[in-house]
DNA sequence: GGTTTTTGTATGATGTATAAGTACATTAAA
DNA sequence: TTTAATGTACTTATACATCATACAAAAACC
């Protein structure tokens, strides 16, 4: 039993298959997985997470058609050296109005105002 | 015609009544709409944004939920004081690992590294 | 005071998305 | 050559999102 490098936690409101990809995707843009390693087989993590194994297949494939994996059968998923794309504009665009959104939904929630710019800080700085 | 204080701009993969609420609630916790003050009628905000105006009160009942806005027939929606909750334990446990996770979406999309930090770090000086 | 109009609410229909069940295809390993 | 491990494809059940329509309340108007 490996460490759980790979630790997933559903919360309800967000579809899982997307929540586990989106788990993934930080954790390949930290460079924790590297290129050439390998992920869990599908059947494996959907066991860990308690979903069914479709449900991380449409995960991995999200994750495979931003071009992080390549999906074989009987290889399993393969982390790939990938190349971050030109930003699209309408990414660029969009991107402080959703950073505002989500800030917003936290303060609503009651996380005070230090934590949260404590916590974005600590973001910014580590990239 | 107001100027539009309440821009929404719909992007796919996310259901139009959270859109419409997140947006909102950013604008509320920004202090652009203060206490006392109404939100659009329905009927006329989902003009605007192209859904049909259930969709905006489905928006509405979220906010007033939370405490936002008071909704009573003909009377609108009316903006409250809102004295935000005491953070729920989970909200704080879970904060980190989202915001992550939404920074990750941005660098896989492409945004450069840089204007990532310069936005976070906007933000976290905006609190 | 009665009528009209403006608002939010409730209910039901319909399409889409999500997740699971099951069978299949591929390929590495034995 | 067989077996087992793996991703894929297809189907079904259910939940969700959106809309259409009818309703209810209350303000505005005469």
């Amino acid at each position: 039993m490996s460490a759980p490098l790979l630790r997933i936690d559903l919360r309800p409101g967000t579809p899982a298959y997307r929540q586990i990809a989106d788990t993934l995707r930080a954790v390949l843009v930290a460079g924790s997985l590297r290129p050439g390693e390998h992920l869990p087989p599908v059947r494996q993590l959907a066991l860990e997470v308690g979903v069914h194994f479709n449900t991380v297949a449409e995960a991995y494939r999200i994750l495979a058609a931003e071009g992080w994996l390549a999906l074989r059968r009987r290889r399993g998923a393969l982390v790939l050296a990938r190349r971050p794309p030109e930003a699209a504009v309408d990414v660029a665009e969009t991107f402080p109005r959703r950073l505002r959104e989500v800030v917003a939904e936290w303060r609503a929630a009651g996380m005070p105002q230090a934590v949260i710019a404590r916590e974005l800080r600590s973001v910014a700085d580590g990239l």
